[in-house]
DNA sequence: CGTAAAACATACGCTACCGTATTTTATTGG
DNA sequence: CCAATAAAATACGGTAGCGTATGTTTTACG
């Protein structure tokens, strides 16, 4: 059965959730697949295009599942941290930690975040913060998140409910 | 005018928060130091020994600072909080991106925040939010904070003044 | 001063990877 | 079935880094 190019794309980020960036090489996935790498340029010019394309394909897979999920009018602010704790951790921290090394990828990180942002700040205001806080609000709630992504693995004692339930609830004053 | 050890692990952490761990190559100091690379056989056994060192070496000079800071009496939990956002940043996240790749490294920095956390909590419990929230509290803002250094480089809309004011008074209720 | 040790330089073999060139094997449409 | 094209394999030269072995220069000090 015949290799694709997406055959190489999915395991460059699944080498890349696995290991890291710098393992993401021609050689180690071709060894991978089992296949000798003569196959990759027949797919690819180089190995820089490779990670233009898991960028491509991973910005399509992950951002509009989140926004999409959003659209659905019945989304909570609750729901909404939840996902967003809870999915493709180790592929999403990979790509995270890519970004410190290339500032491509940073820069479309930026675009990807501040999307996400003003997603969660809609919530904020869904229930009572104004417009102004909210957009704080969500950026603390994001960075949390981020941070969280960092550590998690390597220290468990970060209980993401109680993260979730401060976040949301810090604002309420009885 | 000779080298010393320490010279070659400053430059190692150097290299670190300039480049990433992964161009903490021997051969690329010896040729900033300006020096062939049989020096660096004579100060250490190998290129572990060296990422060893500079794990040691920074352990000593960044967090017994923070802790020291600490135990003067006067320290107030805003203060705490600014220095922690402003100080070595790119070093520090050197380490915690480190850290990613290396469990070793992981596990250490885990030591490291547990006291970070716990010195923030008694901040949290001396403007008299209880023991349990305080810790709760501590690690909210410490994950903010590490996802603020993941971030704020590539991206300028995370104002840490916001932050830390939110992290301060969201327990305060009028 | 002279010599031993420390510090540094040079040269080597080895590995892993890159990208190219060339050849071999599969697949498919006429 | 059989070209023609796609896909895959193989072989090559080049770079960068590791660690070792060995040679040379400084430095310290008796």
């Amino acid at each position: 059965m015949q290799l694709t190019r997406e055959d190489w794309i999915k395991a460059g980020l699944q080498q890349l959730a696995d290991e890291g960036i710098h393992k993401v090489r021609i050689e180690a996935l071709a060894r991978l697949l089992k296949i000798s790498k003569g196959s990759f340029y027949h797919y690819f010019r180089d190995h820089q295009e490779l990670l233009d394309s898991m960028l491509d394909y991973w910005e399509i897979h992950a951002t509009k599942l989140i926004v999409q999920s959003m659209e659905q009018q019945d989304a909570s602010l609750e729901q909404l941290l939840q996902i967003s704790f809870n999915r493709d951790k180790k592929m999403e921290i990979g790509i995270y930690t890519w970004a410190k090394y290339d500032p491509v990828v940073a820069a479309r990180l930026v675009d990807m975040e501040e999307q996400r942002i003003s997603c969660v700040a809609k919530l904020y205001q869904k229930i009572g913060i104004d417009e102004n806080e909210s957009i704080d609000r969500a950026r603390l709630a994001y960075l949390t998140y981020v941070g969280w992504m960092t550590r998690f693995e390597a220290n468990p004692n970060f209980d993401i409910d109680k993260m979730v339930e401060l976040l949301i609830n810090d604002n309420k004053c009885p």
